[in-house]
DNA sequence: TGTTATTCGGATATATATTGTCCGAATTAA
DNA sequence: TTAATTCGGACAATATATATCCGAATAACA
Protein backbone atom coordinates (compact mmCIF):
# COMPACT_ATOMS: atom_id res chain seq x y z
CA UNK A 1 0.00 0.00 0.00
CA UNK A 2 1.71 3.01 -1.47
CA UNK A 3 1.52 6.40 -2.95
CA UNK A 4 3.06 6.88 -6.23
CA UNK A 5 6.25 9.45 -6.19
CA UNK A 6 3.88 11.14 -9.39
CA UNK A 7 1.52 11.95 -6.83
CA UNK A 8 4.48 14.02 -4.60
CA UNK A 9 5.89 15.46 -7.27
CA UNK A 10 2.28 16.20 -8.84
CA UNK A 11 1.43 17.82 -5.82
CA UNK A 12 4.54 20.11 -5.71
CA UNK A 13 4.14 21.45 -9.34
CA UNK A 14 0.78 22.02 -9.08
CA UNK A 15 1.23 24.05 -6.18
CA UNK A 16 4.50 25.77 -7.67
CA UNK A 17 2.20 27.11 -11.02
CA UNK A 18 0.02 28.60 -8.69
CA UNK A 19 2.49 31.61 -8.76
CA UNK A 20 1.91 31.81 -12.43
CA UNK A 21 1.65 35.52 -13.62
CA UNK A 22 -1.78 35.58 -15.98
CA UNK A 23 -1.19 34.15 -19.01
CA UNK A 24 2.14 32.60 -18.37
CA UNK A 25 2.90 28.50 -18.13
CA UNK A 26 5.64 26.76 -17.44
CA UNK A 27 6.98 24.05 -19.11
CA UNK A 28 7.70 20.52 -17.86
CA UNK A 29 11.44 20.32 -18.13
CA UNK A 30 11.55 23.77 -16.28
CA UNK A 31 9.12 22.52 -13.48
CA UNK A 32 11.13 19.21 -13.35
CA UNK A 33 14.30 21.03 -13.24
CA UNK A 34 12.78 23.43 -10.40
CA UNK A 35 12.66 19.90 -8.49
CA UNK A 36 15.58 18.05 -9.73
CA UNK A 37 13.29 15.17 -11.22
CA UNK A 38 13.22 13.17 -14.49
CA UNK A 39 12.21 15.16 -16.79
CA UNK A 40 9.81 12.94 -19.31
CA UNK A 41 8.58 11.14 -16.17
CA UNK A 42 7.74 14.57 -14.47
CA UNK A 43 5.60 15.38 -17.89
CA UNK A 44 4.20 12.24 -17.57
CA UNK A 45 2.08 13.38 -14.33
CA UNK A 46 1.05 17.02 -15.68
CA UNK A 47 -0.13 15.33 -18.63
CA UNK A 48 -2.18 13.38 -16.22
CA UNK A 49 -3.50 16.79 -14.12
CA UNK A 50 -4.17 18.26 -18.00
CA UNK A 51 -6.51 14.84 -18.45
CA UNK A 52 -8.58 15.57 -15.46
CA UNK A 53 -8.60 18.99 -15.91
CA UNK A 54 -6.62 20.39 -13.54
CA UNK A 55 -3.93 22.30 -15.90
CA UNK A 56 -4.07 22.94 -18.77
CA UNK A 57 -1.60 23.27 -21.25
CA UNK A 58 -0.12 24.80 -24.64
CA UNK A 59 1.68 23.20 -27.14
CA UNK A 60 4.53 25.12 -29.44
CA UNK A 61 6.66 27.51 -28.55
CA UNK A 62 6.70 29.40 -25.31
CA UNK A 63 4.25 26.77 -24.55
CA UNK A 64 3.49 25.31 -21.32
CA UNK A 65 1.32 24.29 -17.99
CA UNK A 66 -0.59 26.63 -15.80
CA UNK A 67 -3.67 25.40 -13.40
CA UNK A 68 -7.16 25.51 -15.47
CA UNK A 69 -8.85 26.64 -12.43
CA UNK A 70 -8.75 28.91 -9.32
CA UNK A 71 -6.22 26.98 -6.89
CA UNK A 72 -8.92 27.42 -4.03
CA UNK A 73 -11.08 24.92 -6.29
CA UNK A 74 -8.42 22.27 -6.51
CA UNK A 75 -7.71 19.74 -3.50
CA UNK A 76 -4.95 17.19 -2.93
CA UNK A 77 -7.54 14.47 -3.55
CA UNK A 78 -7.95 15.93 -6.91
CA UNK A 79 -4.08 15.48 -7.70
CA UNK A 80 -3.73 12.07 -5.57
CA UNK A 81 -7.24 10.72 -8.22
CA UNK A 82 -5.56 12.55 -11.32
CA UNK A 83 -2.38 10.38 -10.88
CA UNK A 84 -3.27 7.15 -9.13
CA UNK A 85 -6.86 6.60 -10.64
CA UNK A 86 -10.29 6.72 -8.43
CA UNK A 87 -10.52 2.45 -8.11
CA UNK A 88 -10.45 1.53 -4.39
CA UNK A 89 -7.31 0.77 -3.02
CA UNK A 90 -9.10 -2.11 -1.40
CA UNK A 91 -9.87 -4.60 -3.66
CA UNK A 92 -12.80 -7.33 -2.61
CA UNK A 93 -12.23 -10.45 -4.56
CA UNK A 94 -15.33 -12.39 -3.26
CA UNK A 95 -13.21 -15.58 -1.78
CA UNK A 96 -16.48 -15.57 0.31
CA UNK A 97 -17.69 -17.31 -2.44
CA UNK A 98 -14.93 -19.62 -2.89
CA UNK A 99 -14.78 -23.07 -1.46
CA UNK A 100 -16.73 -26.34 -0.21
CA UNK A 101 -18.84 -23.30 1.95
CA UNK A 102 -18.90 -21.03 -0.81
CA UNK A 103 -22.24 -18.69 -0.52
CA UNK A 104 -24.00 -18.19 -3.66
CA UNK A 105 -24.19 -15.07 -5.85
CA UNK A 106 -27.74 -13.94 -5.13
CA UNK A 107 -26.74 -14.08 -1.79
CA UNK A 108 -23.70 -11.62 -2.22
CA UNK A 109 -25.68 -8.42 -3.29
CA UNK A 110 -24.21 -6.39 -0.35
CA UNK A 111 -20.65 -5.78 -0.07
CA UNK A 112 -18.92 -8.47 2.58
CA UNK A 113 -18.10 -6.75 5.81
CA UNK A 114 -14.39 -6.52 5.58
CA UNK A 115 -14.76 -4.56 2.20
CA UNK A 116 -17.69 -2.42 3.68
CA UNK A 117 -14.64 -1.55 7.09
CA UNK A 118 -12.23 -0.88 4.21
CA UNK A 119 -14.81 1.46 1.86
CA UNK A 120 -15.41 3.24 5.28
CA UNK A 121 -12.29 3.66 6.04
CA UNK A 122 -11.03 4.94 2.48
CA UNK A 123 -13.98 7.42 2.57
CA UNK A 124 -12.51 9.08 5.67
CA UNK A 125 -9.06 9.20 3.94
CA UNK A 126 -10.39 10.75 0.58
CA UNK A 127 -12.17 13.47 2.80
CA UNK A 128 -9.49 14.37 4.85
CA UNK A 129 -7.40 15.36 1.46
CA UNK A 130 -10.30 16.82 -0.05
CA UNK A 131 -10.16 19.64 2.90
CA UNK A 132 -6.99 20.84 1.95
CA UNK A 133 -6.62 22.43 -1.46
CA UNK A 134 -3.88 24.39 -3.08
CA UNK A 135 -4.89 27.70 -1.80
CA UNK A 136 -4.37 26.10 1.50
CA UNK A 137 -0.71 24.55 0.99
CA UNK A 138 0.47 27.74 -0.67
CA UNK A 139 -0.83 29.92 2.47
CA UNK A 140 0.76 27.80 4.53
CA UNK A 141 4.37 27.90 2.12
CA UNK A 142 4.24 31.75 2.46
CA UNK A 143 3.87 32.20 6.14
CA UNK A 144 6.89 29.27 6.65
CA UNK A 145 9.56 30.54 4.21
CA UNK A 146 11.90 32.66 5.29
CA UNK A 147 11.88 36.02 2.85
CA UNK A 148 14.77 35.69 0.60
CA UNK A 149 13.95 31.80 -0.36
CA UNK A 150 10.65 33.93 -1.47
CA UNK A 151 12.99 36.49 -3.50
CA UNK A 152 15.05 33.54 -4.89
CA UNK A 153 11.81 31.30 -6.20
CA UNK A 154 10.62 35.21 -7.32
CA UNK A 155 13.21 35.62 -9.24
CA UNK A 156 13.45 31.78 -11.06
CA UNK A 157 10.05 32.34 -12.13
CA UNK A 158 10.42 35.70 -13.67
CA UNK A 159 13.38 33.87 -15.82
CA UNK A 160 11.35 31.10 -16.86
CA UNK A 161 8.02 32.32 -17.76
CA UNK A 162 9.33 34.38 -20.56
CA UNK A 163 6.56 37.16 -21.57
CA UNK A 164 4.70 37.12 -24.73
CA UNK A 165 6.84 40.38 -25.62
CA UNK A 166 9.37 41.61 -23.44
CA UNK A 167 11.43 44.01 -25.41
CA UNK A 168 12.60 46.21 -22.25
CA UNK B 1 -2.03 2.97 -4.30
CA UNK B 2 -3.27 -0.21 -3.67
CA UNK B 3 -3.64 -2.79 -0.89
CA UNK B 4 -2.58 -6.18 -1.06
CA UNK B 5 -4.54 -9.11 -1.81
CA UNK B 6 -2.96 -10.60 1.28
CA UNK B 7 -4.77 -8.32 3.75
CA UNK B 8 -7.91 -9.67 2.04
CA UNK B 9 -6.91 -13.42 2.91
CA UNK B 10 -5.83 -13.04 5.91
CA UNK B 11 -9.29 -10.94 7.36
CA UNK B 12 -10.98 -13.82 6.14
CA UNK B 13 -8.82 -16.39 7.74
CA UNK B 14 -8.95 -14.34 10.75
CA UNK B 15 -12.94 -14.11 11.21
CA UNK B 16 -12.70 -18.16 10.33
CA UNK B 17 -10.47 -18.28 13.25
CA UNK B 18 -12.41 -17.21 15.62
CA UNK B 19 -15.10 -19.55 15.78
CA UNK B 20 -12.13 -22.47 16.40
CA UNK B 21 -13.17 -24.42 19.86
CA UNK B 22 -10.43 -23.96 22.62
CA UNK B 23 -7.23 -25.87 21.91
CA UNK B 24 -8.03 -26.37 18.33
CA UNK B 25 -6.02 -24.91 15.60
CA UNK B 26 -6.04 -24.87 11.54
CA UNK B 27 -3.77 -25.97 9.17
CA UNK B 28 -2.89 -23.28 6.61
CA UNK B 29 -3.85 -25.72 4.15
CA UNK B 30 -7.12 -26.16 5.08
CA UNK B 31 -7.96 -22.17 5.65
CA UNK B 32 -6.57 -21.88 1.96
CA UNK B 33 -8.62 -25.02 0.94
CA UNK B 34 -11.49 -23.24 2.42
CA UNK B 35 -11.36 -19.62 0.56
CA UNK B 36 -9.96 -21.86 -2.77
CA UNK B 37 -6.82 -19.55 -2.72
CA UNK B 38 -3.08 -20.85 -3.49
CA UNK B 39 -1.83 -22.84 -0.55
CA UNK B 40 1.55 -21.38 0.54
CA UNK B 41 0.49 -17.97 -0.24
CA UNK B 42 -2.06 -18.18 2.18
CA UNK B 43 0.28 -19.83 4.69
CA UNK B 44 2.68 -17.01 4.20
CA UNK B 45 -0.11 -14.41 5.28
CA UNK B 46 -0.37 -16.46 8.06
CA UNK B 47 3.25 -16.61 9.45
CA UNK B 48 2.71 -12.52 9.33
CA UNK B 49 0.11 -12.96 11.75
CA UNK B 50 2.13 -14.93 13.81
CA UNK B 51 5.11 -12.80 13.76
CA UNK B 52 2.89 -9.81 14.77
CA UNK B 53 1.61 -11.86 17.48
CA UNK B 54 -2.24 -12.02 16.27
CA UNK B 55 -2.22 -15.74 15.86
CA UNK B 56 -0.06 -18.15 17.54
CA UNK B 57 1.03 -21.38 15.43
CA UNK B 58 2.04 -24.92 16.21
CA UNK B 59 4.50 -27.35 14.26
CA UNK B 60 4.25 -31.15 13.56
CA UNK B 61 1.14 -33.24 13.75
CA UNK B 62 -2.05 -31.77 14.41
CA UNK B 63 -0.78 -28.41 14.32
CA UNK B 64 -2.28 -24.86 12.92
CA UNK B 65 -3.05 -21.51 13.52
CA UNK B 66 -5.53 -20.17 16.05
CA UNK B 67 -5.83 -16.48 17.57
CA UNK B 68 -3.57 -15.40 20.05
CA UNK B 69 -5.84 -12.80 21.44
CA UNK B 70 -9.38 -12.35 21.93
CA UNK B 71 -11.23 -11.29 18.26
CA UNK B 72 -12.45 -8.15 20.53
CA UNK B 73 -8.73 -7.09 21.13
CA UNK B 74 -7.86 -7.36 16.90
CA UNK B 75 -8.57 -4.80 14.42
CA UNK B 76 -8.85 -4.65 11.08
CA UNK B 77 -5.74 -1.96 10.96
CA UNK B 78 -3.72 -4.98 13.17
CA UNK B 79 -4.43 -7.40 10.38
CA UNK B 80 -3.50 -4.53 7.56
CA UNK B 81 -0.06 -3.27 9.24
CA UNK B 82 0.52 -7.15 10.05
CA UNK B 83 0.50 -7.92 6.45
CA UNK B 84 1.73 -4.35 4.94
CA UNK B 85 3.57 -2.97 6.94
CA UNK B 86 3.94 0.18 9.11
CA UNK B 87 5.69 2.53 6.84
CA UNK B 88 3.19 5.35 5.87
CA UNK B 89 1.81 4.86 2.33
CA UNK B 90 2.95 8.77 1.18
CA UNK B 91 6.51 8.53 1.08
CA UNK B 92 8.08 12.44 1.19
CA UNK B 93 11.53 12.42 -0.98
CA UNK B 94 12.06 16.09 0.62
CA UNK B 95 12.21 17.26 -3.26
CA UNK B 96 12.05 20.84 -1.58
CA UNK B 97 15.50 20.33 -1.02
CA UNK B 98 16.60 20.08 -4.49
CA UNK B 99 16.65 22.49 -7.65
CA UNK B 100 18.06 25.54 -8.29
CA UNK B 101 15.86 27.25 -5.05
CA UNK B 102 15.87 24.16 -2.89
CA UNK B 103 15.89 24.69 0.70
CA UNK B 104 18.40 24.00 3.27
CA UNK B 105 18.51 20.75 5.43
CA UNK B 106 18.31 23.01 8.64
CA UNK B 107 15.26 24.57 7.53
CA UNK B 108 13.24 21.50 6.73
CA UNK B 109 12.80 20.40 10.61
CA UNK B 110 9.18 20.18 10.73
CA UNK B 111 7.71 17.91 7.38
CA UNK B 112 6.78 20.08 4.45
CA UNK B 113 3.00 20.76 4.06
CA UNK B 114 2.14 18.08 1.82
CA UNK B 115 3.10 15.44 3.52
CA UNK B 116 1.75 16.60 6.46
CA UNK B 117 -1.86 16.59 4.43
CA UNK B 118 -1.15 13.10 3.58
CA UNK B 119 0.08 12.34 7.28
CA UNK B 120 -3.66 13.46 8.51
CA UNK B 121 -5.22 11.55 6.18
CA UNK B 122 -3.59 8.38 6.56
CA UNK B 123 -3.98 8.84 10.20
CA UNK B 124 -7.89 9.32 9.21
CA UNK B 125 -7.87 5.73 7.43
CA UNK B 126 -6.24 3.97 10.60
CA UNK B 127 -8.43 5.32 13.06
CA UNK B 128 -11.33 4.31 11.17
CA UNK B 129 -10.14 0.47 10.58
CA UNK B 130 -9.09 0.33 14.13
CA UNK B 131 -12.70 1.07 15.40
CA UNK B 132 -13.44 -2.42 13.72
CA UNK B 133 -12.80 -5.55 15.22
CA UNK B 134 -12.51 -9.30 14.36
CA UNK B 135 -15.74 -9.65 17.05
CA UNK B 136 -17.65 -7.13 15.07
CA UNK B 137 -17.14 -8.76 11.99
CA UNK B 138 -18.17 -11.83 13.85
CA UNK B 139 -21.17 -10.88 14.47
CA UNK B 140 -22.18 -8.66 11.91
CA UNK B 141 -21.57 -12.15 9.91
CA UNK B 142 -23.71 -13.97 12.30
CA UNK B 143 -26.76 -12.18 11.90
CA UNK B 144 -26.16 -11.47 8.07
CA UNK B 145 -25.97 -15.65 6.80
CA UNK B 146 -28.76 -17.88 6.75
CA UNK B 147 -28.78 -21.09 9.27
CA UNK B 148 -27.71 -23.55 6.85
CA UNK B 149 -24.94 -21.79 5.53
CA UNK B 150 -23.60 -21.36 9.37
CA UNK B 151 -24.36 -25.22 9.91
CA UNK B 152 -22.24 -25.80 6.73
CA UNK B 153 -19.25 -23.72 8.44
CA UNK B 154 -19.84 -25.82 11.50
CA UNK B 155 -19.79 -28.98 10.07
CA UNK B 156 -16.51 -28.25 7.48
CA UNK B 157 -14.94 -26.58 10.78
CA UNK B 158 -15.55 -30.36 12.78
CA UNK B 159 -13.86 -32.25 9.93
CA UNK B 160 -11.05 -29.86 9.77
CA UNK B 161 -10.34 -29.34 13.38
CA UNK B 162 -9.29 -32.86 14.62
CA UNK B 163 -9.31 -33.43 18.43
CA UNK B 164 -6.63 -34.94 20.54
CA UNK B 165 -8.37 -38.25 21.56
CA UNK B 166 -11.83 -38.50 19.58
CA UNK B 167 -12.58 -41.87 20.63
CA UNK B 168 -16.33 -41.65 19.63
C1' DT C 1 13.59 -43.16 22.97
C1' DG C 2 14.11 -43.41 18.24
C1' DT C 3 11.41 -42.90 14.00
C1' DT C 4 8.23 -41.06 10.96
C1' DA C 5 4.61 -38.22 9.44
C1' DT C 6 3.15 -33.63 9.63
C1' DT C 7 3.36 -28.72 9.75
C1' DC C 8 5.46 -24.22 9.91
C1' DG C 9 9.26 -21.01 8.32
C1' DG C 10 12.18 -18.67 5.38
C1' DA C 11 14.64 -18.67 0.85
C1' DT C 12 13.61 -18.79 -3.99
C1' DA C 13 11.14 -17.81 -8.86
C1' DT C 14 7.37 -15.49 -11.60
C1' DA C 15 3.85 -11.87 -12.64
C1' DT C 16 2.36 -7.33 -12.21
C1' DA C 17 2.76 -2.46 -11.36
C1' DT C 18 5.60 1.34 -10.86
C1' DT C 19 9.25 4.15 -12.56
C1' DG C 20 11.82 6.00 -16.22
C1' DT C 21 12.75 6.93 -21.37
C1' DC C 22 12.11 7.85 -26.15
C1' DC C 23 10.24 9.51 -30.56
C1' DG C 24 6.32 11.23 -33.29
C1' DA C 25 2.25 14.71 -33.57
C1' DA C 26 0.69 19.24 -32.91
C1' DT C 27 1.18 24.04 -32.35
C1' DT C 28 3.19 28.55 -32.68
C1' DA C 29 6.36 32.19 -33.79
C1' DA C 30 9.05 33.95 -37.36
C1' DT D 1 6.14 28.10 -45.43
C1' DT D 2 9.51 26.89 -42.43
C1' DA D 3 11.62 25.58 -38.45
C1' DA D 4 11.98 25.50 -33.66
C1' DT D 5 9.53 24.18 -29.66
C1' DT D 6 6.50 21.64 -26.74
C1' DC D 7 3.12 18.24 -25.54
C1' DG D 8 1.31 13.40 -26.04
C1' DG D 9 1.24 8.65 -26.11
C1' DA D 10 3.95 4.38 -27.07
C1' DC D 11 7.96 1.86 -25.34
C1' DA D 12 11.72 -0.22 -21.93
C1' DA D 13 13.82 -0.95 -17.03
C1' DT D 14 13.19 -1.47 -12.39
C1' DA D 15 10.77 -2.43 -7.99
C1' DT D 16 7.04 -4.56 -5.72
C1' DA D 17 3.52 -7.98 -5.12
C1' DT D 18 2.30 -12.67 -6.03
C1' DA D 19 3.16 -17.43 -6.05
C1' DT D 20 6.09 -21.52 -5.09
C1' DC D 21 9.39 -24.71 -3.20
C1' DC D 22 12.29 -27.18 0.12
C1' DG D 23 14.51 -27.47 4.65
C1' DA D 24 13.85 -27.01 9.97
C1' DA D 25 11.11 -28.05 13.84
C1' DT D 26 7.64 -30.30 16.35
C1' DA D 27 4.57 -33.87 17.97
C1' DA D 28 2.42 -38.36 17.69
C1' DC D 29 3.43 -43.17 17.64
C1' DA D 30 5.84 -47.53 17.94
Amino acid sequence: MQISKGVEWAAHAAVMMIALPEGRGLKAEALARYHDVPTAYMAKQLQALSKAGIAQSSRGAHGGYRLAKPATGISLWDITAAIEGHAPAFRCTEIRQNGPCGLKKKDCRNPCQIASAFAVAERAFRDSLKTVTLADLAAQVLQGSRPEHLSDVGNWLESETMPLSDTS
